[in-house]
DNA sequence: ATCCCGAGGG
DNA sequence: CCCTCTGGAT
């Protein structure tokens, strides 16, 4: 049984769904690397908040390691899940230096070894930074991914390789973009926003909600 | 109240 | 598979 293209459906959410420019924040590997490590579970505002002063301090994987998890807390304890993330940074920036020469590996078996780094983070860097055929599933697009039906699946692998091999690999960045900001902003877990979704006719969401009664 | 741009541990 | 860690958004 044929499955539906995705290639229509992300066209469709494109067009008000404006690429992130992260690159251009976290200019370095190491940067975007601690950057996302912060972001689990936590807004990039609250990210953007307190990573400026950190990176300022220790904009290195040696500077970082010398920095230690207490002052490396200090900086972002403002963040949720602030005590783990910053045990695992100092950790991550100690094996860096001790095993990378202080680079990020574009190896995935690598990035997973590093403390705070799991396979969403590590298909982030890997797309990121090293332009790696990758799409990193969060809970967004792996609700997404099965309730539209264009990349159905029981695990995170099967949502993340269905949309791996559906989507062209020049395709794939700016996708995890769209889909993200698509899965939380109107395919929401709660209330999905159907009669406002350009992707709907692509769709095999049953029943699509309907709009709300005009006041 | 509930969920999340998760990961680690049991 | 389950749970916990946490702040923020809705």
């Amino acid at each position: 049984m044929k499955r539906a293209d995705i290639a229509p459906f992300l066209t469709a959410i494109s067009a008000n769904n404006p690429t992130p420019q992260t690159e251009l924040l976290y200019s370095t590997p190491f940067s975007l690397l601690v950057a996302v490590v912060l972001s689990a579970q936590t807004t990039d505002a609250a990210v953007n908040k307190v990573t400026p002063a950190l990176f300022a301090e220790a904009p290195t994987p040696q500077t970082m390691a010398a920095l230690g998890a207490a002052r490396i807390g200090h900086h972002i304890r403002t963040i949720g899940l602030w005590q783990t993330k910053a045990k695992n940074v100092a950790a991550l920036a100690q094996l860096l230096v001790e095993r990378h020469n202080g680079v990020v590996p574009a190896d995935r078996e690598a990035l997973e070894a590093l403390p705070g780094v799991g396979r969403k983070t590590a298909n982030v860097v890997l797309n990121e930074i090293f332009g790696q055929a990758t799409m990193a599933v969060d809970t967004h697009i792996f609700r997404l991914g099965n309730r539209t039906g264009l990349a159905p699946g029981a695990t995170v692998r099967a949502v993340e390789d269905g949309l791996v091999t559906r989507i062209p690999k020049s395709m794939l960045r700016p996708a995890h973009h769209w889909l993200i900001l698509h899965g939380r902003y109107l395919c929401k877990a709660r209330k999905p926003e159907c009669w406002r979704c350009p992707g709907a006719q692509f769709c095999t969401f049953t029943p699509k909600t309907p709009a709300p009664d005009a006041l």
